[in-house]
RNA sequence: GCCGGGAUAGCUCAGCUGGUAGAGCAGCGCAUUCGUAAUGCGCGGGUCGGAGGUUCGAGUCCUCUUCCCGGCACCA
């Protein structure tokens, strides 16, 4: 006879057993119709479901993020439902939950169409509309596979038995449909009211590019047609933030078809490169790096020698001169760096040897991975490479690892996660050499205090890494810094110190970037702040501007002083109203708008106003220039605004 | 690389079933000298991504190709 015990402590007794919705009627009509699972004792199940001993019990709403993942992963069926309706040739295979949303993966003839995109939501509209009821049974695996093989459905079949033999094989079913899931889902169709299909998009069998191609049919699904609407909204923010068309927007940079996956930097987007540049040479001067500057073609027996070539070579770009000799251009900094190393004789006293290089790498990239500025074949990274003693390697970790999150904290990143990526099946090497330097690392990101997700078989083909990932405004995560040890290039690469007796060592090498590629960093960044960026980085600081030519000779002038003070100022005398003026420039993003007209010129002054629209009111040229010094020396924390 | 979609003026986009390319913004010229997010009038601007083909005739149809976009796979 069970007790069930409510989230609120209160119990309520039955003589019999009941059900979830039992349950949720007891307690009131309303409840029971918003209720869309129960939670048993922790365990997410259907309001069907049938509570026969002592239970605590929560009735899952569309208020809770649990209920919200169930009406997306019954609005899935809902969508495999309509597909099988309109199309009954089409196998069904997976339907899960993602963000935001849901996708189903159909095994059919042809792609869907957008037409047929719009067939389907209606269908799904019209089957909701329908109220269907949800039915749960339970078969055995042979059941099971008999059921679905009868059905032609070859591709669940395959899922039951890849299924764990302990697990219940259960079916749901709504109308005439029925499909293999583990559940929880929704009581009936009927709520699920508000949801859209996205996009159709090929997807390969359980993820293997060696399988078949399916359709993949993405949609997304609220509790209301308000989170829906809001949702959609969002997604219009974002393509407002997209780096390509605030490159476009600001004339930062271009991209054209003769250069795929290559960057044409304008003058305004590379003097933002050239700061980022300054900013890290600055902190790595101060952290003991030395830049130096290699090759980037270099005869390809060297790529040979550290195994790039067997490893990597897919990814790299070769050239036969006329000579007949045969060059790579550098994927990578690493091993021209050990060149330095190894130039002369290195003595134990030298270490750890730190060498940077904004080194500009070139990856031929699978066509379909480019993405403007985030994934291209042409990049430049923040690249050093630290050579020291196995005895060095916590301290140095230690201190790379510090010192990345503390530049991050200057752009304002904050929340940052470490992920270790222990060794790929693809690597150099052998398994003691490995074990030896993850273990390295996993000790060194102890001493470091820091905690990390594990990544597993992601690290590098030469030894594990940590991965540094940073969380933008609109939450989403970037992978940019990276520390790697490395017990594998050096030595095969031959090269070597003289220790304290006197004896031949092999280095170990540190490979670490902070920005990772700066072309992607500074996608990020242009992202993070919609276009905005902090004075500090913006390419123009401020512009001044007259209201009529009679203060043409002290914008003139004032511009003039700001620009001989290194500020980023530039002058707008155009013959045109202040209004357009200020319109154009806070478009264009400009974080200081500076007006003179003849009051200004008569107390020298200038109305200060910024690309937020706010009027921060008149100031001397002097007091601004003092106020936007401070405000560069602070990266921001601090304001001409205050 | 795979699946789908796309490429028309500097930008955003229209161009139905094949009949000889259009708008807004931007640009240029002229007028206007103006107080915090668009002053008015006028003018110029296109090998319709590239190469073949079908046709009396192709931006429109077919084939190939390049690049871009969205996914998938990949991302040392």
């Amino acid at each position: 006879m069970p007790v069930v015990t409510l989230p609120d402590g209160s119990q309520r007794r039955f003589d019999h057993p009941v059900t979830v919705d039992e349950v949720a009627a007891g307690i009131g009509a309303g409840l029971r119709k918003a209720a869309l699972a129960g939670r048993v004792n922790g365990k997410l199940v259907d309001t069907s479901y049938v509570i026969a001993d002592d239970a605590n019990l929560a009735i899952v709403t569309d208020k809770d993020a649990d209920g919200l993942d169930i009406i997306r992963h019954s609005t899935a069926h809902l969508l495999a439902q309509a597909v099988k309706e309109l199309f009954p040739d089409a196998q069904v295979t997976i339907g899960p939950v993602i963000e935001d949303g849901f996708y189903y993966d159909f095994a059919y003839e042809r792609p869907f169409t957008t037409e047929d995109l719009a067939a389907i939501e209606a269908k799904m509209a019209e089957l909701a509309k329908a109220d269907q009821k949800v039915t749960r049974r339970v078969l055995s695996r042979d059941e099971a596979v008999t059921f679905f093989r009868n059905l032609g459905e070859i591709y669940k079949a395959e899922i039951i038995a890849s299924i764990p033999e302990k697990e219940e094989i259960s079916l749901y079913g709504q109308g005439n449909w029925v499909d293999l899931c583990r559940g929880p889902h929704v009581p009936s169709t009927g709520k699920l009211k508000a949801f859209k299909l996205t996009k159709v998009a090929g997807a390969y069998w359980r993820g293997d590019s060696r399988n078949e191609m399916l359709q993949r049919i993405y949609g997304t699904a609220w509790a209301d047609r308000k989170q829906l609407e809001e949702y959609l909204h969002r997604l219009e923010e974002a393509e407002k933030r997209d780096h390509r068309r605030i490159g476009r927007e600001l004339d930062l940079f271009h991209m054209q078809e003769e250069a795929p996956g290559a960057v044409f930097w304008h003058p305004k987007g590379w003097r933002v490169f050239q700061t980022l540049i300054g900013f890290m040479r600055e902190r790595q001067r101060a952290a003991g790096y030395q830049e130096v500057n290699a090759p980037e073609l270099m005869d390809a027996t060297l790529w040979q020698q550290s195994g790039h070539l067997e490893k990597f070579g897919e990814s790299m770009y070769l050239t036969k001169t006329p000579d007949e000799r045969l060059y790579a251009i550098k994927p990578m900094n690493c091993p021209g760096h050990v060149q330095i190393f190894k130039h002369g004789l290195r003595s134990y006293r030298e270490l750890p040897l730190r060498l940077a290089e904004f080194g500009k790498v070139h990856r031929y990239e699978p066509s379909g991975a480019l993405h403007g500025l985030m994934r291209v074949r042409a990049f430049t990274q923040d690249d050093a490479h630290i050579f020291i003693t196995e005895a060095q390697i916590t301290a140095e970790c230690v201190a790379v690892t510090k010192q990345i999150l503390e530049i991050y904290a200057d752009f304002g990143f904050e929340d940052v996660r470490i992920k270790f990526a222990d060794r790929p099946p693809k690597r150099v090497g052998t398994d003691e050499v490995w074990d030896r330097a993850e273990e390295a690392l996993k000790a060194a990101s102890r001493a470091a205090g820091i905690e990390y997700a594990l990544n597993r078989g992601e690290g590098a083909f030469y030894g594990p890494k940590l991965e540094f990932v940073l969380r933008d405004a609109i939450g989403r995560d970037w992978q940019c810094g990276t520390l790697q040890v490395d017990l594998n290039l050096p030595g095969r690469l031959g090269a070597y110190y003289i220790d304290e007796h006197s004896a031949k060592r092999t280095p170990v090498m540190l490979h670490r970037a902070t920005f990772g590629s700066l072309e992607r960093f500074f996608a990020i960044l242009l992202e993070h702040h919609a276009g905005r960026l902090p004075a500090w980085l913006a390419p123009v600081q401020a512009v001044v501007l007259s209201i009529t030519e009679r203060q043409d000779g002290y914008v003139g002038a004032v511009t003039e002083t700001l620009k001989n003070q290194g500020f980023l100022v530039e002058s707008d005398l155009r013959n045109e109203k202040v209004g357009f003026k200020i319109r154009e420039h806070t478009l264009q993003r400009v974080p200081y708008l500076l007006v003179a007209g003849d009051k200004e010129v008569a107390a020298h002054l200038l109305s200060v106003r910024t690309r937020n629209g706010k009027d921060l009111g008149t100031m001397s040229p002097e007091t601004f220039a003092e106020r936007l010094r401070i405000e560069l020396d602070s990266r921001g924390r601090q304001t001409v605004e205050g």
